[in-house]
DNA sequence: CATGAATGAGAGTTCATTCAT
DNA sequence: AATGAATGAACTCTCATTCAT
């Protein structure tokens, strides 16, 4: 069902997706459908969360890779950005429509957000400890924030920026700004 | 009207407005705010459209300033993140709802965002002509979307940066890491 | 529309009514129907409130006669029991659909009941008062409840009442064995 | 199943009960209520129908008491009223919901009904026959809608009534102001 | 025999849009 | 030119009923 949601939320967004629409797509009828959830809202949600569960799931395995210093974080950088590069629609969909999630819903998506962020923070500070990068604690968040959303970018740019790089040559240029930035931020600070 | 149609979408979204409560925000009645539009889609055509003038407009009068190297990149960037602060409210809308937009009305709004993005490239480019920072052409492309899309974030993840920064902070630690990317890029490429 | 409800619910009974039906038998589209009201149950408290109102009304407007003892309470019964049966329809559905109404409504409505309660008791208190009848506070209380009853069963047993009696007929009768038990009711005291 | 029945329809009515709710409270799955029944009308249907199985069978043991004249309609009037009271939800369900039985059923119920009366209206002209009340063969029938009747509105008058008076008292009034009715009624006719 | 997942017709309600005034 | 009553297509959601297991 998520996944049948997934792609029609892809096509025509959430709000424009009858419920019926997704039960067909989902290989049931409309009465089925609200066996499994109470409202339309409810598929939002399902598909938020699964798809934040696989993001993170997927992540914190590639996380406990035993390299060292900065190399650790370009290979989480690059996980992370193959990750997005393979889940497009559905991170696509989800930065489009949880703003439509009802308020207690948004509070738990939102929660899961800071979560993956902190994840992302950890390796930074994990180069931080290893002193191969120098960053105040305002710094490592900013640089979190900014990979995260460089990584979502590929997904909500795409129509611009997936014509100019495949993910391997996105990834590489990313880092390498991101890189220099960091481990020369110390000068600037 | 695009004022009141603002303040509604960013309260509750495009598709939970009513056009009834777009005309009587706007302090028109039903029948005359459809002598300006045709469809409520157009609305929102209004509103991006506005909003993507106004910025440009903003942008172009802060771009020529007679600052040289280095700088002329700080001050534009500077700039452009305050005009974003200023109307948080105006480019978070848009960037949430641009995707309601039908097809045509699509390409057009994502033209504008081109044009942006060039306006950002030129002002790379210079430097890079000034030969302060050293980019081949696919990493100015990337740098001008980078800071593009970090002046945005300033908006969509406002729940979360805007707890951490004010907006002079987060502006000067941007502009400390992407400097420095991008003058040590030229190393690592 | 309130003419149009109350005999589709004649026919059919609230529940089994549609908006749609109800629209369509008052003349307007279903779209009209909801500019005056908000919910379904809103036709049926109209129904019931209008109904109350036109009974109460005519009611109100018959016991300023200026006849004197038992002759009063007679004509007052008289006349109620011609309300009733002029309106026979508006008082079987208000009777057999209050109890669909939300909660609010209901109190509201019952209000308006124990006011034509207070009404027939006054008329009989008058007996009272004038020493025509003699009756406790209690019997006086009751005795109104009967008459009250006596009405609306000439609706809610119509199968069969009224296979048996016209209105004059049953009107008649009713007062005959009502006055003479509470003229006596004195001695069983 | 019909004992659940009534307690939801007592509490919700008829049509805001739903089959699921009847099955779940009756113990049984959806699937074998239906083994059971072929319709939801089917229940209404058999809960009235033990309703009446059950009124009438209690009523029909009291009446072959051995008191003479008087005393025995009084008597019968009694049980009828006791056996309303301990079955107050079962006659309030029944008399608020029998308009929803479909048209078959509805002539079976109301038969039901035409029996009852008849039982008591032959009550009545047992003292009728020995000349303790003199009645028309009209006044009969007239006398017995109204005991059937004020049992009834024990209970669906009861947010009124039952504030006023216990069972016994409005027994006692009742019979009372009945009694005097019926046997001062030949004077007055 | 008992179950409950599956069905889909049909209900109430909303709201973009029109057009007579 | 401005209004807002009127429209009805389209939406979400419910629930009586069936039938494969």
């Amino acid at each position: 069902m998520v996944k049948a949601a997934v792609h029609l939320f892809t096509e025509k967004g959430f709000h424009r997706t009858t419920t019926r629409e997704i039960a067909k797509a989902s290989g049931f009828s409309i009465g089925t459908l609200y066996e499994y959830i109470r409202t339309k809202d409810d598929v939002l949600f399902l598909v938020c969360d699964s798809i934040y569960e696989e993001v993170q799931t997927r992540l914190q395995s590639l996380l406990t890779d035993d390299t060292k210093g900065i190399e650790r974080l370009k290979n989480a950088i690059t996980s992370y950005f193959q990750v997005i590069d393979e889940m497009q629609d559905e991170v696509l969909v989800m930065y489009q429509e949880v703003k439509s999630l009802p308020k207690e819903a948004l509070s738990y998506v939102l929660e899961k957000e800071v979560e993956m962020t902190s994840m992302i923070e950890e390796v930074i500070r994990y180069c931080v400890r290893e002193e191969v990068v120098f960053l105040t604690e305002k710094q490592v968040k900013l640089a979190a924030h900014n990979i995260l959303v460089q990584g979502q970018m590929w997904t909500f740019r795409r129509w611009s920026i997936q014509k100019l790089y495949n993910i391997e040559d996105y990834t590489k240029l990313q880092i390498e700004q991101f890189i220099s930035g960091i481990t020369k931020a110390q000068v600037a600070d």
